[in-house]
RNA sequence: GGCGCCGUGGCCGAGUGGCUAGGCAAGGGUCUGCAAAACCCUCUACAGCGGUUCGAGUCCGCUCGGCGCCUCCA
């Protein structure tokens, strides 16, 4: 394995840099240890969530691409992120709970059912957009004891104080605060937030306005645990710390998460952990852009939301008619990896067409591959070379930042050779075993051409639909060798109203679902 | 007010000072009963104005325009 060198963009330097692994794995290979920001599942997952998740398993990808391990841990928020945590303040409403009395929280028995229900919808749009699953999925509810010893830590270190209502971090106490977002200056802050003349309420006990919780002090909450400190919960900021640093030890690799995230979600992260253990928390961080859709920014206020069970699942199930539902998954997955995830990101109705037609391609040229290895047919090779050429354009592409767009040109370059060269010759063996070997890499890397957990998307509709389709092409078949075409044309008009798309190829006619 | 981003051909979107990114659409072709699909060919742009340079989309300055976070939200 060449020296790689994997750059990017560290948002405590403000440059694209070199990530650098301080480990190594058992069999000496450099070892990431990766802790990436979860969702709160108090509801189903939007796309932009999914943005960001995907940002994180390209990481994973990338790096398992030039040969290191990665140890990534992703969490699960199933407590005590309130509706106002972002204030740095703590006093809102959990968002759990607050789910629990919505109109789609009325189906579930409790704020523990609410979780698990919206965690396995979580787990299911994961594998469906293919993302891989982290080494580590901590949820904060079972690291509660942690996080009480954590607070215990502050409060004796002299970095936390104890109020009527919980326990606050000392931000003056830590002189670094805000170094991650460069919200180092309170005044500023304070007027920033003031100027949209919004009541800012602040908490009689605390010292600093930008004192955060690390608990909170609640004995009729719905999710509430015994601590030294009275009956209650922790704060939201504190349960990210506390497991990255669990799971992947005091000083980590890499961070990342949402860019709302930045501040102050993470500046408090920094500093529970810094001032927990004196030693640098992250050396890296990454943030993702939010994205938009169609030009807006999606906004819950605004109603444009759109989920990854909106647009994947059947309209019977809830899918979007208007958006096309169902969507082909992967399709899904090629349109939100295909900007750059530092910049903002524009997801619109087009460019989900264009990348459902892309996805298409990629299956063509696959089925092109199988096919051919299956027939074994003498020749030469003409592929290997153009196709490990694409390959490696791809994976430096993604060692520059994560740099999408251009891998993917790279990958559409190799899986045009392979068509170019299957439609003037079907391939030989030897060529086909090349392209397999291309397409198989250009999958772990970028996840767009299958699945790799065997996950079975057919349902037993699709297999009636698919014996329909096959009997109605063999009416075809015969009208057309019968040369009456009114009756060919006929079944083409019947097949499409079923929503499937006919090709005559010299091998015989297939069929797929319309776009 | 603080922190940050962007303006590239019909659209999306790379571009790390000097050689055609790529995708989609469009036009032309090959194939085909027709159609579709597939494959082949064509389509040279960098908001404006200055500057640095032998040479700038790429660096610097200014102008104009758009956007994000700091508040729901990844």
């Amino acid at each position: 394995m060449p020296d790689h060198t994997f750059r990017l963009y560290n948002a405590l330097t403000r440059e694209v840099e070199p990530l650098v692994p301080s480990q190594k794995s058992e069999d000496g290979s450099p070892l990431l240890r990766f802790y990436s920001c979860g969702p709160t599942v108090y509801s189903y997952a939007h796309i932009g969530n999914f943005r960001t998740f995907l940002t994180a398993d390209l990481i994973v990808r990338t790096a398992k691409a030039i040969g290191w391990e990665v140890n990534y841990v992703s969490n699960v928020t199933d407590v005590g992120h309130l509706t106002e945590d972002d204030t740095a303040d703590a006093f809102g409403e959990d968002r759990m709970a607050k789910a629990l009395k919505s109109k789609e929280g009325e189906q579930f028995a409790n704020v523990w059912d609410l979780a698990r229900h919206y965690t396995g919808a979580l787990m299911a749009d994961w594998q469906a957009l293919n993302l891989k699953e982290p080494t580590i999925r901590p949820r904060a509810t079972e690291h509660v004891r942690e996080q009480i010893r954590a607070v215990e830590v502050l409060l004796a270190n002299g970095h936390a104080y104890e109020t009527d209502d919980g326990v606050y971090f000392d931000v003056p106490s830590f002189p670094d605060y805000g170094k991650l977002s460069g919200n180092t200056n309170i005044e500023e802050l304070v007027v920033g937030s003031a100027s949209d003349s919004r009541d800012v309420v602040v908490d009689e006990g605390k010292r600093d306005p930008r004192d955060f919780a690390l608990w909170k002090k609640d004995d009729a909450h719905l999710m509430q645990w015994h601590s030294p400190f009275g009956w209650g919960f922790p704060g939201w900021h504190l349960e990210c710390s506390v497991m990255a640093q669990k799971y992947l030890g005091e000083t980590i690799d890499l961070h990342g998460g949402g860019e709302d995230l930045r501040f102050p979600h993470h500046d408090c992260e920094i500093a529970q952990a810094e001032a927990i253990t004196n030693k640098p928390f992250a050396r890296h961080w990454s943030h993702t852009r939010f994205l938009q859709v169609e030009g807006k920014k999606m906004s819950k206020r605004d109603g444009n939301f759109l989920t990854v069970h909106d647009l994947t699942a059947a309209v019977e199930d809830g899918g979007r008619s208007d958006w096309g539902a169902p969507i082909d998954p992967l399709a899904l997955r090629l349109s939100l990896i295909s900007g750059h995830y530092g910049k903002p990101f524009n997801f619109t109705q087009a460019a989900l067409k264009v990348a459902a037609k892309n996805i298409q391609k990629y299956r063509h040229a696959d089925d092109a591959v199988r096919e051919s290895l299956e027939a074994n047919r003498e020749g030469g090779d003409n592929l290997k070379s153009p196709l490990g050429d694409a390959y490696a354009d791809a994976r430096a592409a993604m060692c520059d930042d994560l740099n999408t767009p251009e891998a993917l040109a790279a990958a559409y370059r190799g899986v045009n050779a392979i068509l170019s060269h299957h439609r003037q010759e079907p391939l030989s063996s030897i060529a086909a075993q090349a392209a397999s070997d291309f397409l198989e890499r250009i999958n772990s890397l970028l996840g767009i051409i299958r699945h790799e957990t065997d996950i079975e998307v057919k349902s037993r509709d699709n297999d009636a639909l698919a014996e329909q389709v096959d009997a109605l092409i063999a009416h075809r078949t015969e009208a057309r060798s019968s040369k009456d075409w009114a009756r060919a044309d006929e079944i083409r008009d019947e097949l499409d109203a079923l929503g499937v798309e006919i090709m005559d190829l010299p091998t015989g006619t297939t069929w797929r679902n319309k776009l």
